[in-house]
DNA sequence: TGGCATGATTTATA
DNA sequence: TATAAATCATGCCA
């Protein structure tokens, strides 16, 4: 029989070595005194088997794709090791990336944190990996608590357990737009609430923003001047029911709550987004 | 495209 | 740690 690649041989093993595809899925087998690591044929050594580490990896990185934990798991248990487990095998990303993602899905925890924080991940790894990270302590932190976690829960979760720098890039991503960006934003809107397209371009150019997201923040601006406008429309009918106004542009004078004579919302921006200045 | 409802994230406060 | 508020994003409808 001809394996043309480790996944050939891994088919093949399951009906041939019966014994080692029903290996345990763990990650790195402890070898004990009477199981020395193969060093003939390395980096895969069975007997009349050998193939690079350059295979093995394609063969991690296929059954990852398929999702294939289970015969992953085998695959890599198959795999030598060697003391400080620094050798071409383990040293591959596409490997140290199944052994996590086997670790990730069989609740193996410590030992996923301990890959992800020991190996240095290329970038196009990272969005995977931080995935898991984080998942792994939303399950340990839902389990010590015995419920499920809200969103806040879930922040606090990634506050205390930031992403380690081998996969994560350090970029940091900025929920609250910069104060000169929104400072830009009040000005426009103070002058036009509904700006055209040629402005909202412009305005994305001068903010760095994208047209997008210049219109969302218009279309939330407004939304929340109308709420509040509402909010203080709805105060003031409570201070002033039915015709309990004064017509001395007191108290309950009727310009008060946001609306103006001819209907229009009287519109301003202070600080605070959520202010609405009447 | 605007209005509206709602979700996700972050921060502040009790 | 719970809760509220602020902020930005997204989806749906008219």
């Amino acid at each position: 029989m001809v394996f043309r690649s480790p996944l050939d041989f891994l088919s093949a093993s399951r009906i041939l070595l019966p014994h080692f595809a029903d290996g345990p899925p763990v990650l790195a087998r402890s070898r004990s005194p009477e199981d020395p690591a193969p060093s003939a044929c390395p980096p895969l050594a069975l007997p009349g088997l050998c193939f690079s580490a350059a295979q093995i990896a394609s063969v991690c990185e296929t059954l990852e794709e398929t999702g294939d934990i289970e015969r992953l798991a085998r695959f890599l248990w198959s795999l030598p090791v060697t003391a400080d487990g620094r050798d071409s095998i383990s040293e591959h990303e596409s490997v140290q990336r199944a052994r996590a993602v086997v670790a990730y899905h069989t609740g193996s925890f410590r030992e996923l944190y301990h890959i992800l924080e020991t190996h240095r991940f290329t970038r196009a790894s990272h969005g995977k990996l931080q995935a898991m990270w984080l998942e792994a302590h939303y399950r340990e932190a839902e389990k010590l608590r015995g419920r499920p976690l809200g969103p806040v829960d879930k922040y606090r979760v990634r506050k205390k357990f930031p992403l380690p720098r081998t996969i994560w890039d350090g970029e940091q991503k900025t929920h609250c737009f910069k104060e000169r960006t929104r400072g830009l934003l009040r000005e426009w809107y103070l002058q036009d609430p509904y700006p055209n397209p040629g402005k909202k371009r412009e305005l994305a150019h001068a903010t760095g923003l994208t047209p997008t997201q210049v219109g969302n923040w218009f279309k939330n601006r407004r939304q929340r001047d109308r709420a509040a406008a509402a909010k203080n429309r709805l105060q003031h009918h409570r201070m002033c029911p039915d015709g309990a106004r004064s017509l001395s542009g007191g108290e309950c004078s009727p310009d008060e709550g946001g609306e103006r004579a001819d209907g229009e919302t009287l519109l301003s921006v202070t600080d605070s987004d959520s202010d609405l200045d009447v």
